[in-house]
DNA sequence: GCAGCATTTAGAATTGTTCTAAACTTCTTG
DNA sequence: CAAGAAGTTTAGAACAATTCTAAATGCTGC
């Protein structure tokens, strides 16, 4: 995400988390490139294809570690499996239906007005705004 | 939801599912007071207590042909299980995270302005707003 | 380099949910 | 009001996603 050159080990170093050669990998793949949703099955698979096989209990503990240091966010939209999201900011989903693909779209538009306050003794953590498209 | 004395067996009927005494009995605990979120599990247990237990997989089975038949509507805000809302009408949910708690809003209140279009070739579905707070 | 602690891993375990197939109910029709 | 047909229930097995266990391996600071 920085401009500057990703040293992945330095990224995971920063966030608390030694510099192992399967969390470089995942970290790869998560955030080379621009931002992504992934699931722990997903993930797997890509890095099966990999010069660096990772074990899927690996990915899981990874994907679960980057989200509690805030590299990662956990997104649920469907029954029986959680996404996993790098774009760690403000934003909001589409979810297309059948093929359970999950696209971004900026909160900085959506204007959400008159949400009621929080019950008795809650703190307000995030809105979620899920659009759920069809084919 | 109807005023008049809600019939169970005919509310099934008229969904399409016989009135079963495992249906009717799940139905009463679902609809005869006001708006519910339940688990399967939850909902397992309270018609335990009941004189009529009924499987659990026969909940499962209610709660998705309820769902199916749109008597129900199911609600995933936290990974691992379903919730499945009595409410089917337009609404939106507080979430309070470590309890798993739902708690419903009108969305007559709330206003949602400047939604980007739906991805090329795709109809929106529902909006499901998600309001998550903490103790 | 070594000790010490963190991490990885294969496989087992757990959890929520669905499936299977046999027994039972409900509905239809005579 | 019989059957018979079709739909439903159920216990338990099966499944899918995820977590746990405990032994092997890898990082890091000295
Ligand atoms: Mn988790
Ligand atoms: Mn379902
Ligand atoms: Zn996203
Ligand atoms: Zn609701």
């Amino acid at each position: 995400m920085p401009a500057t050159s990703p040293d992945f080990p330095d990224r995971l170093r920063a966030a608390g988390l030694r510099p192992t050669r399967q969390r470089v990998a995942l970290a790869r793949l998560l955030f080379e490139g621009g931002h992504r949703h992934v699931t722990a099955e997903s993930l797997h698979v890509e890095v099966k294809a990999t010069r660096m096989p990772v074990s899927l209990a690996t990915v899981y503990n990874a994907l679960n570690q980057f989200r509690d240091a805030g590299l990662l966010r956990e997104v649920v939209v469907a029954p029986g499996r959680s996404y996993f999201d790098t774009n760690t900011g403000h934003h909001h989903h589409f979810f297309v239906e059948p093929d359970g693909e999950l696209h971004d779209f900026p909160s900085e538009k959506v204007t959400i007005a008159g949400l009621p306050t929080p019950p008795k003794g809650t703190r307000l953590a995030r809105v979620d705004v899920i659009v759920r498209v069809r084919r």
